[in-house]
DNA sequence: CATGAATGAGGCTTCATTCAT
DNA sequence: GATGAATGAAGCCTCATTCAT
């Protein structure tokens, strides 16, 4: 519990970083329109001098906060799993069922978010459909090692950890919890891109709510012993 | 069968050409170095400059062949779609029992590929590594309605429809056959990455052989009936 | 006049091709589609490679008619020289008054051109707006002393010539008449330019016609002895 | 003649330009080479990579301040012109007669520019070669009409406006005073070009002193009322 | 600390042209 | 004679980054 509440404000890893985008204003405008210039450009066409013309500032400060492009949406994205490990703990707090746990644990890596919040500067909605667009590219990178040593992953796997050791409260028998879990992750959010861009890929024509159902069925009939 | 037989030659949309690649030797030669290429250094890093000094051959030359490198991409990967699909056909004729016929479906979807055999200008093995890694980004990007109208996925699409098919015939009432079908296709990719770069998403340490049956067996339980 | 009748051709300046566009069918649709090209597009972003593909041939073709497409230009403009020539002759033949002759000339070299009729694969009209566009280009260049020394401009120079004659029927003791000339031909392309397109630069709002009338008035003016 | 005061530094519409060339060593560099280099090669072989080459600086560099080759030639005409009205209004100063004040004008209008002189690094000599050949081909171009939108013409339309006006004092009637001068700036530049390269459509074989006194009369006799 | 300026390197693309059939 | 294929060279442009203020 204590690694979870130093989170709360949603600490990302310093490594993402050269200079806390979170300590000053123009640093929280970088990230608030990061965001927005990426949902709406896409990763690939994303630039720092787009980015610094958006908010009025020159690239050479952006330059000052992150190193590339790549660790912004490294930042991003932690701060994403981050926030999303913040409402895994609180959401499943004092639930005693571990079946409605592990249910209430699966609607969450998989549900849409729909609301923007809580942080006044981060568009959680817009956020969010750049992890389901992009954060895949971070990983599926060369060097994606070195990254990886850095801890740029860690709150990603400690979220994976936490709902496999759910699994394993259930049937402690079952061989592959962390492959299940991230694989609810990764694949509930191809499946919002398929439905959106290429419905023939899922059976999800009306609206994306299936895509929970579907999942949480998957879990539970998979690690249920015969 | 007909569509099927018409594949054997692994044919592929010409809407990702500009003309044939596999019709003439040097067309063949970009294909073969693309895929070593792409798979040695990344499709980020991959530009029709380093190909063509590869081949000892123009970037002119190479854009005879191809609009931009995101049509290699889809080339290639839709060559694997088709082989992917001859394979599986061919694997699965006479097989009388449906649940034998949909395990060697998903084995074949979620299985490494390990030899480098028929076609004497691809290398299998290498192409198998690319799809891994860069399919995804050939649909996470901007513009893929446009693509997809095309006709550049439909090969892709086809086989979920085929081992959907077979699905529905164990359990015709089971309301999610394609979603279940590319959740273990790109579900299997991100494992074997996983596996090979970030082993604390998986439970897989000691060789990739168990991700097949991982999947083989989320894919029969989520199906079954109760 | 034995010049002019072996013009009723419109022959071209053989030095502005490689081979006679007018001597098969490819080479006329060449010079039509040339003309249809140049008119939409312009002639900076004419290339032979858009060439090729409007006629359905290929580039090389091309090349076998044309050195370039400057040459294209020459042959274009060389032909509406030749064609302003034999619609001058005709006009003027068997009109005693000199006044009356020169007016007549005045108004062919400064008048819109408005039917396409006479010449089956020459759009006449499309090749005068070619002809105000860019005919300035081909003498504004680098190198037109060469082209000059080719004998390039030799039918333009005559048309000058011959209506420069008819002032000096009038005035044999004008000083300039090629000068009055050439400025009525130029004049008269830049004004219809600037009356579509730049309006502020001349006096002409509603129609071309008094674009005629100015030159023909300016010629009689300086012309006349005081 | 406060429009005029305001010009005096020869100011350029900002649209031209991406960041001022007058406000830094490099961009002045960038103006006094590109009128050496357009002058000797023509702007068609104009290139940044070779402009760059010239002043020892990089493409990038030049791409700073200019959006295009294009707006440079638009630049460089448009400072030719807002130096031309500030000769022109000095030059008619405090002149009584209107018959001499446009006699003045149009001799400036339609002079040879000898001397380099002023303004230090703008080769005022080598510019007029430049506007001689170049300058029609910034409004021969698909496009024009944006780049009059701009208000990229403003100062040449300023100047056929005031020249005009003094033809409107003398003869009040005349019905076409922009159009006699533009076709006398226009005009002159292309007798200009045809003298040195085209001697056969002009009457000035010996020295281009002429071709002022030609203006000069067809001016007078075109508005004097008979 | 924030910024404006400058730049090297390289990406993507087209052109004009030659060669072989 | 017409064409398809191949290509070297160059154009245009943007990126990521450094430096000086």
């Amino acid at each position: 519990m204590k690694e979870f509440l130093s989170q709360i404000k949603i600490q990302v890893n310093e490594k993402t970083y050269l200079k806390d985008p979170d300590s000053s204003d123009i640093g929280r405008k970088i990230l608030s329109n990061s965001i927005l210039l990426i949902d709406e450009i896409g990763f690939e066409e994303f630039t720092f001098k787009k980015l610094a013309k958006k908010i009025g500032s020159s690239e050479s400060t952006i330059y000052r906060y992150f190193e590339s492009k790549h660790f912004v949406l490294l930042y991003l994205t932690s701060w994403y799993w981050s926030w999303l490990e913040y409402r895994l703990v609180f959401g499943t707090a004092n639930i005693a069922s571990p079946t409605e746990r592990l249910k209430i644990a699966v609607k969450l890596l998989s549900a849409h978010v729909y609301e923007d919040s809580e942080f006044s500067y981060i568009n959680e909605v817009a956020l969010y459909r750049i992890v389901i667009t992009e954060s895949s590219k971070s990983y599926f990178k060369k060097g994606v090692e070195v990254e990886n040593k850095k801890g740029l992953f860690s709150v990603y796997k400690r979220l994976v950890q936490r709902v496999g050791d759910m699994i394993l409260v259930i049937n402690s028998n079952y061989a592959y919890p962390r492959m299940l879990v991230s694989t609810v992750i990764e694949g509930s959010h191809q499946q919002k891109h398929f439905a959106r861009h290429l419905s023939s890929l899922t059976d999800v024509k009306n609206g994306e709510e299936y895509i929970s159902d579907f999942f949480v069925q998957m879990v539970f009939s998979t690690i249920n012993k015969k």
